[in-house]
DNA sequence: GCGTCCAGGTCTACC
DNA sequence: GGTAGACCTGGACGC
């Protein structure tokens, strides 16, 4: 299968955006031009794609032996369009770049767009998983998670678990296997209330509500503090918030400080003039050198 | 080998 | 509303 980019359209800008990259069910390959996933159509059909820029055109391989309907395919694309911010318009951001100059590099390179997960629900576990912890440590959860809940789709490739499943899981069970230690009964409880239908996450990526709202709505999820609603929010599109964390804060101060600490309401006020897109400018700026290769 | 600190924070009780 | 303290884990570091 194949989608049609938009001309400025930057694959490995994307997909090295953050560290979702790095996080299974992704895996990025060494020379960066390859994404492989598994996402997850029904409960019982798992598609492992391998996705891929060949000159302006995506390419998305199937990799398992799942055989999809039409319907299926146009699923599958639309998520990973989704997935790559293919269909978000930057012009307005780019502009707002071209008139500073520490800022057109990012049009220029056609970076700003951010990987996100297949669904939200994927988003907010791991963004729970990135809490207090170190890089390590998020990826062990993740690991766990996806290899002991998930479905294996292809050999040693599982999907990301569904909330049903991790829901039939004790809080003990969740705290030694996964080794996500206080994390455990927030996780538990997300996916309790989507199973209960007590709360529906899916349909936050095409809400009407204000960014003020949506971000008050990720914080009524336990274990979303402000840091992870500000980041949850970039992955919705909306880049109203900074989510500053420790990378943030030493990147601040390395960048505008002279090594010197610079407390979050200064970091906040300096990126105040960006308006509407100070998130995703405080973002481009504290991982620029991502981009440079 | 052991102890301490810290890492892509959040929650709760208390003032 | 602001703040202190507790919370799991694992890796890095110093001794």
């Amino acid at each position: 299968m194949t989608i049609q980019l938009p001309q400025n359209f930057n694959f490995t800008s994307t997909i090295f955006s953050h560290g979702w990259y790095d996080l299974p069910p992704f895996a990025a390959n060494e020379t960066k031009k390859q994404l492989h996933t598994v996402i997850s159509l029904s409960k019982t059909k798992h598609v492992c794609v391998r996705i891929r820029v060949h000159h302006a055109l995506l390419t998305i391989t199937v990799e398992n032996s799942v055989r999809l309907t039409i319907t299926e395919k146009e699923r599958l694309k639309n998520n990973i369009r989704s997935m790559l911010r293919i269909d978000e318009s930057l012009d307005e951001f780019y502009t707002l770049c071209r008139k500073e100059a520490h800022l057109r590099w990012i049009p220029k390179k056609g970076a700003g767009r951010i990987l996100r997960s297949p669904t939200l629900f994927e988003d907010i576990v791991k963004m729970i998983f990135t809490t207090n912890c170190s890089w390590a440590l998020t990826k062990i959860q993740t690991t766990n998670l996806t290899k002991k809940l998930g479905i294996e789709a292809a050999e040693h490739i599982y999907s990301f678990p569904a909330p049903e499943t991790i829901a039939k899981k004790s809080e003990q069970w969740l705290r030694k296997e996964i080794s996500c230690g206080y994390r455990a009964p927030y996780l538990l409880e997300l996916c309790k209330s989507i199973t209960n239908k007590k709360i529906e996450l899916e349909s936050l990526r095409h809400s009407a509500l204000s960014s003020e709202e949506l971000y008050w709505k990720l914080r009524s999820i336990k274990g979303v503090g402000h840091y992870a609603a500000g980041n949850l929010l970039k992955l919705l599109g909306r880049y109203d918030f900074l989510g500053i964390d420790s990378w943030v804060r030493k990147r601040f101060s390395v960048l505008h400080g002279k090594g010197r600490r610079i407390s979050d309401a200064a970091i906040e006020k300096y990126y105040d003039r960006y308006g509407t897109w100070r998130g995703l400018v405080c973002l481009m700026e504290v991982t620029s050198d991502w981009h440079e290769s």
